[in-house]
DNA sequence: TATGAATGAGCCTTCATTCAT
DNA sequence: AATGAATGAAGGCTCATTCAT
């Protein structure tokens, strides 16, 4: 009952709850997931969640953070980056980064797809990683495009790229059945990872380029 | 009573009831939609999905079916193409008619909505759509860009820069919240959605000839 | 709509009505038995069994009885009794006659089946039945074996020893379940019934005896 | 809120579902009680059987299971046996126990009626009733019979003989609603049962020595 | 006469949440 | 602080029956 006691054994059954959550919640989605099901894994009990969390949402709110918050760590934006980057470095570490936090370890991978169908299925978890997270990141991304199309570049032209950017990227992860079923292969060891990181990045050097200096005139018929 | 109301209402409530079921899956995704809530909106019993569909699953998978032939049919992936078109002309229509079924009328854009929902969450209806409608599909896309690759690009290339075609329309739909989220503007009256189908164009065209051509150099620094 | 036309298609749908609903009911039971299912089987609408029968109650009453009626005709009580047969003929005819209306063929026994399912859940439509065919049956046998027993046989001895008869008869039926899950052989064919209903005959004969001759002792220790 | 309710209800609901369910599917069969009507019954929520038992099969067996050994405690195959009881002593006792626990109480013998449905209709729960229970009676049954009839008798006849007392046994609880109807008197008392268990043991040892010893002739014409 | 679409009551089950202990 | 039995609303599905044609 006292603050020490309570933090100690709180904090444990709290974090198996999570893990427990992120688990189940990664593999069967928000809905389908069971209160149950995440207390049986967790060895906790049936009222487990609602003692530590209130309800499933916010449960869900929090394995959400945690986890985005945890790849961010892992996989920060400017991973591998050298000393004296170029901007162009910038836009493959960014890139890469964000590959790696979408698609590398089995475990990561599974729960980034939370985010995926969160984005297509909005929960209200949304908002708050929105302003926390992606604004920031993309706010990052919006000034690599920006010093790649040079100043005279329309802001509608960069903003098209960034997303451009974003979209190539979140593509492996949200269409990662499809493109399964189409019996084409997903990027998962390290190397493919790297390699499709450097394919994304030329792609859209090329793109930027073209969008930002169409007077040199359209090379490809 | 008469023969005309007759012929009419012979598979009205089965109408009503697809529509209704569109709407609904839309809105709420398959789990949450509710067989009560469909038929309630369709104005037919609680008993009328079991009549004519079976079940709640088989509905689904009509109306994603429906609906992605619908939109198909209204906006072919030729859509507006001259007599004589060039290869870049076939890109831009196949992406200004993707874009068009996917964001054009409210209707249409929320029911595509389901199969972004599909491709995040497959619940098995994916799998006759991936092989009747996007295979055919990709396949088309693929030989635009082998076109604009040219025969000596590497069909790693090809397959890549493809897929960042599907990437950057599906892009719009999937992060659709997000993206209203963060303030910026989703290509709504078909100005909008014709100037998007533009600069996708654009960009896929730089980033094709960077891909395949990488031997130019690195004009963007 | 002449009561000529009438009779020849209405008796055609009804009398499928009637064969599959017999074969439907002794599969499956009244309860688990569906209406649907019965017309699809013969052939007709969904609605045909409320329009020839009323309702399923009636349809299975109708097939209770035609089942019945068509095993006794097949098989009659005194089914191969010579010309001058004495009581101990009669009861073997009895018994043998009993067998064979619900053990003998594949379709007669699953039917007869109902009838047992009747006599321990009965569903109303046994009254009729237990005064039509069953009550002249017993008292058939009650004659039998009150000759068997001479005049100084106690009525009541006289009862269960008829009882005892039926009891040995409808085990094989009503207990076949348990019999087959027991490792023993059920008699099937006719040489198995005709052993059988020799064993019976001899063993109710003893039994008739020693209850109706108790002065005899007790031979068996 | 004293210890004593609180131990005591620590299975009450479970317990009281127990009891409602014996009731109302020896009233009703399997099929037709229904979940709700039970816990309605025992004064519990829709979902507690559910909670407690899984399903409604499962609740089933347990009520079966339950009720048959109940029955057997109460009353033992060598219920009120002598000292040094005669093999007719113990066939006797196996008859009389074997009725008492068919017809003695009304609750018991409603009960005892969902053997009797099962054996008609096996629903999967009688597997483990044959072997648990009925396979070990038989196989004592199967012993005094076959010390009754000597160790000359063939295997064939001391099995006959053993069906022919479960036979008998069996039907005044299987056919006991045609029984009623045809006018005939159903043992009820202690002394009514007493009465039957005698008829029954003297009719079998009639029958055994008939069979075993068809040496002797036939005295019965 | 005969159809088959439509009905509505009801069943089993599921699940997040609550509450007495 | 933590338990787990109990709750109640709701969901998908089934089926005999009805009714307009």
């Amino acid at each position: 009952m006292t603050a020490i006691s309570e933090s100690t054994s709180d904090d444990a059954t709290r974090d198996r709850l999570l893990d427990a959550a992120a688990d189940i919640f990664a593999t069967s989605g928000f809905r389908a997931a069971t209160v149950r099901e995440i207390c049986t894994r967790a060895a906790a009990n049936i009222a487990a969640v609602h003692y530590h969390f209130g309800d499933k949402e916010t449960l869900y709110r929090e394995v959400l953070e945690r986890v985005l918050r945890a790849a961010l760590v892992e996989f920060p934006p400017d991973h591998g980056l050298p000393r004296n980057p170029t901007t162009r470095d910038r836009l493959h570490a960014f890139v890469h980064s964000f590959l790696l936090r979408v698609l590398s370890t089995e475990k990561s991978s599974r729960l980034m797809k939370l985010m995926t169908r969160e984005m297509a299925e909005p929960t209200g978890a949304l908002d708050q990683l929105v302003e926390s997270v992606q604004r920031p990141l993309f706010r990052m991304l919006h000034g690599i495009v920006g010093e790649l199309a040079g100043p005279d570049a329309a802001p509608d032209t960069v903003l098209a790229c960034s997303q451009a950017v974003v979209a190539q990227c979140l593509f492996y992860k949200h269409a990662e059945h499809v493109i399964a079923r189409m019996g084409h292969r997903l990027p998962r060891t390290s190397d493919e990872i790297e390699r499709l990181a450097h394919q994304i990045t030329e792609f859209t050097l090329g793109g930027i380029e073209r969008r930002a200096h169409p007077s040199d005139g359209d090379r490809v018929r």
